[in-house]
DNA sequence: CGCTTTCTTGATGACACTCAAGCTTTGTGG
DNA sequence: CCACAAAGCTTGAGTGTCATCAAGAAAGCG
């Protein structure tokens, strides 16, 4: 069954849902070969409760999964306090990192009620074997992620709380503008601590940065939900002087 | 012409050549698209000297390449300061960046007089259409290089100076072991700023490190060469307490 | 040999962490 | 519906780690 198919009323309970239209996968639901007979890449679709796990780390490569809707944190959980690499909105791809040594190096943490489009791995290979778009679209995927978490990496080394959290702000503010929600005012589904364990700080220094830009009439903050304000402000702030 | 044809001679003078064995893209040369007559791989070799660019960020992908002799630091030149992603040894490949938007985001230096392999990025999507070993060692390479993003990330946010350093020491023991060199005493090819320009640390805080260490014995330095003492140690070190 | 570059070492200070207490929101059971 | 508990957030005070500034030592290079 493909992912247009699903009647809306399976997912009335969801806030935001993500259009197709904005899914990186998005490419390989309406390849050609898909269209000409292939079995649809999407196997099912899968609930996941929040704090539910999509995969865990050493589990081996199973699915690729589509965030359609929830939100998810993918953790490394290394060192002590356990990192969080990245935060997944609806349309984003997860457990691509398994590709490598077939095992899973981080797992995925449901932040709150999720639902996603379960894509078998052989299913993908096989997908990607016949039509070289799909093989270039999980090249995209994976430079994509490679390119954001090298920058994320530069950010945390080099820069101090005030900025790192500014940054963090506009990266959300933008992906959400490219899902075609607004980018001035949505819900922040992490807490402070979680934003912290992401940016390499600790939630009291997480809340001391927002509660200053409150205070600057730089955002509007109401614990789950954030308006920013002045956005110019929020890059000057982000960017070394 | 294929890797193996080319005469020990004309790199005589690379101290540190690497085995094609050993090399991350082998699999690819010795492909069976190659073997059935398929264009090689590799169009050419390329000299670099020290301080020379392989690619710059914005340039459009048109190799990818794998280091045969040398040393290359990737860098992400966003802020002040320059980041270094990762340092390449000889057997790594460069230039995967570029798969997702078609432009390099990053940009590779040579720390030290260089030669590559270049492998046209057309002739590479030609055999990996042919060949999915070919494609499945694209997506490989690029997710281990995630993984190793997203680990250094979370060392790099979490990590004390001690720590980090220690790390980074035992990840290029690692690295030179694998590559059929000695692990316990290798070269540096790179500069305590450097280090530090990869570790989010300042060039005095690495120096006050390493000499920390070396008072301890658990390592021994000579400007651009260091024997790992007391790996244990190290590895003690690098841990979380 | 003098020059430049890189590394080392010291003194000082800032930024973010730690510890701690109070406050707000959320959830649960009577 | 309210009271209470639990979790999360905010704010403050004190401390420690690492950056900064500065000067001197060592190594490379013409």
């Amino acid at each position: 069954m493909n992912l247009a198919s699903i009647p809306d009323a399976n997912l009335a309970d969801f806030g935001a849902q993500v259009a197709c239209g904005s899914c990186s996968m998005n490419p390989m639901c309406h390849s050609r070969a898909v269209k000409n007979g292939s079995p649809s890449p999407v196997a099912f679709h899968w609930r996941l409760e929040r704090g539910g796990k999509l995969y865990t780390v050493g589990s081996p490569r199973e699915n690729v999964y589509a965030l359609r809707a929830g939100f998810l944190k993918v953790v490394v959980p290394d060192a002590a306090g356990c990192h969080i690499v990245r935060f997944l909105l609806p349309g984003d791809v997860a457990a691509l990192d398994a590709f490598a040594g077939g095992v899973h190096v981080t797992e995925a943490v449901a932040l709150e009620d999720c639902e996603v489009c379960v894509i078998p791995a052989e299913r993908l290979d096989l997908l990607a074997v016949c039509n070289s778009g799909v093989a270039k679209l999980e090249l995209a995927l994976l430079a994509a992620g490679l390119a954001d978490a090298d920058c994320h990496g530069a950010a945390v080394a080099r820069l101090t709380a005030s900025q790192r959290v500014a940054r963090f702000l506009l990266d959300l503010s933008r992906r959400w503008g490219e899902r075609g929600f607004s980018a001035r005012r949505f819900r922040l589904p992490m807490g402070r601590r979680e934003i912290g364990d992401h940016l390499g700080l600790t939630m009291e220094t997480v809340s001391r940065v927002l509660s200053d830009f409150r205070e600057r009439e730089i955002i509007a903050l109401s614990r789950n939900e954030i308006e920013i304000r002045a956005p110019d402000a929020l890059r000057a702030e982000s960017h070394v002087p």
